[in-house]
DNA sequence: CTAATTATTGACTACTTGTTCCATAACTGG
DNA sequence: CCAGTTATGGAACAAGTAGTCAATAATTAG
């Protein structure tokens, strides 16, 4: 029994992630924001609390909305191996584009470090998941004999997850596709013998 | 036939590079800056120009003193192949010392990703003359029988230098020093075979 | 329709930002 | 010692910052 809210939130905050993952938390001003999204200065306010806060949600979603599509590449793929592989050739295939020129995520990690706990945990609990989730296909990959039974899981879980970064960081710097290609085979090749 | 400076700029560089490491050239402000160095604000803008500059000034000390640093540790190995062992190998060492703790030139990347043309030039550079130095260990390994000799030097060193990348990135976010330790172990394994 | 509740709008505030001005201090070649 | 030159310190400034206020608009339960 009052006015409603005169635009979509998920809506406003995918613009807001976009300013975010561009400018950084410190590069982004209220004002950037409040352009962006199309929405009045109060209404940022009484929707997402303060700029912090919204960083938190946007980063929150990003992260979600990040790994649940990587698993789903995975996923579509037809056998334990091939899910890693679909996952690191996703990148390379989607080089360049502004999407992938620039990972929340990473630049999350990069501007607050270890110093703000609830970025930390955001970001903890994403690369958790994805970590595991690579572990799961390393792990059948290594039990149907697609890679070789010395091949840890978990370790090389978190090689691949690595290597992820390395590619997102490497396409925010604007390097050659010909690069990202070279990052996945040379990871591929880790696990492949 | 002027009065002097009263104070080293290299020393105090030193000091501004801990500062932009730490909070990124956005999140520290000229404030932070004149008091980590213990120089007046005038003195800062006499000695440097303005905040930009002084950024790239640290930046381009940053990169070149990283790259210098892990060279020579590479020179100290006993083969080529130690060389790029000992490299890798030196991050886990240091995982976790402040210094290590943030890397000036990566954070560069993700807050600027190519926006900034001075400082794509300063990251390039650094980051093309750590490749051929990689590369050309690479290529030594491979003539010596070190390493297989399907390895492709040039893009098995883009390989390193994104290994490398992901190594920092997860020392700033906090990673356990064994999650460092395997993210090496299964870089070398992708030349050892 | 009315009352209650929430959203929107735009002006406003207190503060921080990067940068500059200016008077003074320290130095050196002549 | 003097004149010229550069460094320093502190105050000052205009622009930009995150966040708030108060008046108005839109909605619905009764």
């Amino acid at each position: 029994m009052a006015r409603p809210r005169n635009f979509n939130e998920d809506q406003v905050l995918d613009i807001a992630i976009g300013v975010f993952r561009e400018k950084g938390y410190e590069g982004t001003s209220t004002e950037d924001l409040v352009s962006a999204m199309g929405i009045g200065r109060q209404s940022l306010y009484g929707a997402f609390g303060d700029k912090r806060s919204l960083y938190l949600a946007a980063l929150r979603r990003y992260n979600t909305q990040s790994v649940t599509e990587l698993l789903d590449v995975g996923r579509g793929a037809s056998s334990p191996m091939k899910a890693i592989e679909a996952i690191l050739i996703h990148f390379v295939r989607h080089h360049g584009r502004p999407e992938a020129a620039a990972c929340m995520g990473v630049n999350a990690i990069c501007e607050f470090g270890t110093s703000d706990e609830d970025v930390l945990s955001i970001t903890r609990q994403s690369g958790k998941l994805l970590e595991q989730s690579l572990a799961r296909w390393i792990n059948e990959a290594r039990g149907k004999g697609e890679i070789d039974k010395t091949i840890e899981p978990k370790a090389a879980a978190q090689f691949v997850a690595a290597a992820l970064t390395a590619l997102k960081v490497a396409a925010r710097g604007g390097a050659a596709p010909a690069t990202s290609r070279n990052i996945v085979a040379y990871t591929l090749r880790s696990l492949s013998n």
